[in-house]
DNA sequence: TTCCAGGCTGCCT
DNA sequence: AGGCAGCCTGGA
């Protein structure tokens, strides 16, 4: 580290590090010796768990405690859950796991390359796109801001092999950049509001929406419907019913969830994810 | 080689 | 409203 001062410990009780990192949130993190470093907005963090605290610099306290989450009341959140075997068991695998706050331009962009691939590719997508439109950051790079991604237009992109997620990207960072749609503005309408604003964005639709909602705007009932968690519901709340259709999926995740779906459809997401060996990635 | 992946969109019925 | 193919690319 540089000559930031030693680094502080950050109270940090009911939180796992490692768990949130590897949530599928975000992905642009990386091990860093026993900590991992990332860029949230123009700063390189690094963030070391030690026990129920955060290793981090003293400049960087406020920034990790609002990214991480570390205000969310866990025992409340956790109290809205439905009791069942099954969401008791991912609540139990998850202990720590937290929904980030991200900043809604990064969180858009990155969840609109996301389509249709895999972790490593979406890992993969971010770092070329930060080490060709980014901001140098120390020896790592910042989020391209939209001006950067919407100058240089579908075309180009296309040449980071975003495929067909070019043309949704750079149009997106295009209205951004031109006032078309105010990200920040969205923060005060209500969730409904807030995601049909969303939708107008090249490359979003519902579960984009959702994403956003729930990762950048605190959005804590916000339920992403993605192709996993469709597996997870058929398979543990649906198991002998055939033919249940998406749409009656999201109608149960909605009212069986409760108020921090949210959450709840995260660790439901985490759990699968890192305890069903065929598949995964 | 062939197939498909953490989705959106337009075009069908 | 609901179903379905196509869209780029890379990895199994």
């Amino acid at each position: 580290m540089k000559s930031d001062g030693s680094p502080i410990a950050l109270p940090a009780p009911h939180f796992d590090l490692r768990q949130t990192l590897e949530s599928g949130q975000v992905f642009h993190w990386h091990a860093d010796g026993d900590g991992w470093k990332g860029v949230i907005g123009s700063e390189l963090v690094r963030v070391e768990q030690l026990g129920e605290t955060l290793l981090v610099s003293p400049k960087h306290e406020k920034l990790v405690h609002t990214t991480f989450g570390l205000d969310h009341p866990m025992a409340e959140i956790l109290a809205t859950f439905p009791r069942d075997p099954d969401m008791d068991a991912a609540t139990a695998f998850c202990r720590g796991l937290r929904i980030m706050r991200q900043e809604p331009w990064e969180c858009v962009a990155t969840f609109i390359t996301s389509a249709m691939k895999q972790v490593p590719h979406i890992r993969q997508i971010s770092l070329t796109l930060r080490q060709l439109y980014g901001e140098p950051v120390e020896n790592q790079f910042a989020y391209p801001i939209p001006e950067n991604l919407a100058r240089a237009g579908e075309t180009e992109l296309r040449k980071a092999k975003l495929g067909f997620r070019a043309k949704n990207l750079a149009g997106a960072a295009r209205m951004v950049a031109d006032g078309k749609i105010d990200l920040h503005g969205i923060r005060f309408l209500p969730t409904d509001e807030a995601r049909v604003e969303l939708c107008r964005l090249p490359g979003v639709g519902e579960k984009v929406a959702n994403c956003v909602l729930l990762f950048a705007y605190e959005r804590l009932e916000a339920f992403p419907v993605d192709v996993w968690i469709e597996r997870v519901l058929r398979e543990l709340y649906f198991k002998r019913k055939r033919n249940v259709t998406s749409r009656r999926l999201r109608e149960f995740a909605a009212s069986y969830f409760g108020p921090c779906a949210g959450y709840a459809q995260q660790y439901l997401f985490h759990h699968a994810r890192k305890t069903w060996k065929t598949r995964a990635k």
